[in-house]
DNA sequence: TTACATCCATTGATAAAACCGATTTAGAAA
DNA sequence: TTTCTAAATCGGTTTTATCAATGGATGTAA
């Protein structure tokens, strides 16, 4: 049993496909097969289950599966204490990030990166559903996201700020000159919103149903960028929280009365492993710059 | 960085000498060098200070260390949890053990050896500390002994019984007839004791201190089974717990008046790692011949 | 039903690296 | 100084991790 195999492992059983771990680890399918059987001889059982040819975890597979993730994320955390030891000289910070908190991350980035330059950065930005799940294999280091789980066996939040949704506007468009609107008004403006996935959809939703107001949706897109580069053509209006769309001048925000939808930005990290000391650095960095 | 250099480091850091540490890890000195070697290049940094011809760990090493620890013992917990799935029909389960308590072990031994036939039993025999050291780094899974420890970050204790220090006698000694005992009378008893390190000694020591006695040592010797034999000559006496002589037909315990140590024999885990099966189906095994 | 695509296992060859014995180097001891 | 000992280094051997190519099995589309 070698750390190598275990991290095969854990990304097979990530993946339930062999050929496509082989690929995400850049070795061939042939390696991977190997190595995946050599681990299997050893334990003296399957860890797969080989269906035709469809690959699922045995019964040993799923108790072994945590026991290789503890075992690869301690062996991480040995190196961040050495990488720490160097004084913020050396090593890796991967920070996941909803897009809708890209705003306040941005200048924390260069900041840190300014006064720690050896510390390479890799910030890695999707849904709070993808980005739960690399926390969870230890491929981030902490998130910055809108999640609010209450605190569990494997991870901790810290609360950071709060921040409404909003309605977002060019001020070409029509909608711009009014100081507030309603969930009602909703129904006859243009919309563009981020794609199902992301939370703020997920409350929305909720929010649109129970006042039984069919949205005028327009788009969907899984990216904020574009999709304020299309609200900036004056053309549509979008949802989001206040913090996300602050960081455009030309847009401005509009209440929405009666939407209560208030987003928690927060910090979660992995309750077990190493804290490495450049992602501590970093977090504080957050919470001060936002005073 | 990968499990066996781990398991080189970690043996290296124990015995802090490469040469003993390749031996005992059957493999040459020179390829212990170079996996050392090969680790801190990859980590970046020394783990063991070179100092002439002696080797201590560095600041890295010492802060490496307990994640290597925990590494490796992680990789043993998925391997254990493989194990016990196969319904202890196979795997190891490695006891450290007292001297004292043996008599404690060996009806639980054959007991559980004829239940479980495929699972190998590995018994060490050692002092308390020994043993603690070797619970430290998981090279046994519990120990039975008579250590009294605190609850502590590493460790658990579970409680099995008391057991005074009492004197042993062979019926041909002329001490046999007595009921029992004072603490001065010792001074003219002749004694085969157990070595210094057995924790008999270390209680029996403070209490002969206190009661200002010379006891009349003629031997010590770290075997308690050679020690009960001398006994059984009749030629000298020994000092030991009741539960630790009781596997002796021939021989007599007297009670000591005025020595008022008494031994709490207990089994001791290892706090955070995974209890195999064996393990705890065992320890229920040696809870319930007690009754 | 046939042809095709896809996925995992196997094979044979190659490059990497783990390993060893012998030697060198350098403190420590005599 | 010499001697001794422990770690590092060197050169060569064995092991093994890896790959490309291939085979076999299984779904899928024609």
């Amino acid at each position: 049993m070698e750390l190598r195999q275990l991290r095969y492992f854990i990304k097979s059983a990530e993946l339930l496909n062999f050929t496509e771990a082989a690929h995400s680890l850049y070795i061939s399918q042939s390696t991977l097969s190997q190595q995946i059987k050599q681990l299997e001889d050893e334990l003296g059982m399957p860890l797969f289950d080989r269906i035709g040819k469809r690959v699922r975890l045995t019964e040993a597979g799923s108790q072994f599966l945590p026991f290789a993730r503890l075992t690869v994320s301690d062996a991480e955390g040995g190196r961040a204490v050495i990488d720490d030891l160097k004084g913020l000289k050396t090593g890796e910070l991967r920070i996941g990030v909803t897009y809708g908190l890209s705003t306040l991350l941005t200048p924390v980035l260069v900041q840190f990166s300014a006064q720690y330059p050896e510390v390479k950065i890799i910030v890695e930005f999707g849904t709070s559903e993808d980005l739960l799940d690399k926390l969870k294999s230890t491929r981030v280091d902490f998130l910055l996201s809108f999640l609010e789980l209450q605190d569990n066996d494997m991870f901790i939040s810290q609360r950071l700020y709060e921040s409404p949704l909003t309605l977002v506007v060019h001020p070409s468009n029509p909608v711009a000159d009014k100081k507030s609107i309603t969930i009602k008004d909703l129904k006859d403006i243009p919309l563009v919103l981020p794609a199902k996935g992301f939370h703020t959809r997920h409350f929305l939703n909720e929010a649109l149903a129970q006042n039984n107001v069919q949205p005028n949706i327009k788009m969907e897109l899984n990216d904020i960028n574009t999709l304020l580069q299309l609200v900036e053509t004056g053309n549509w209006c979008t949802i989001m929280t206040v913090a996300a769309a602050k960081g455009r001048q030309t847009l401005k925000t509009i209440p929405i009365k009666g939407l209560n939808i208030i987003s928690q930005a927060s910090i979660t990290w992995p309750k077990e492993s190493y804290r490495k000391k450049a992602a501590i650095v970093f977090t504080e960095m957050i919470k001060k710059q936002m005073k």
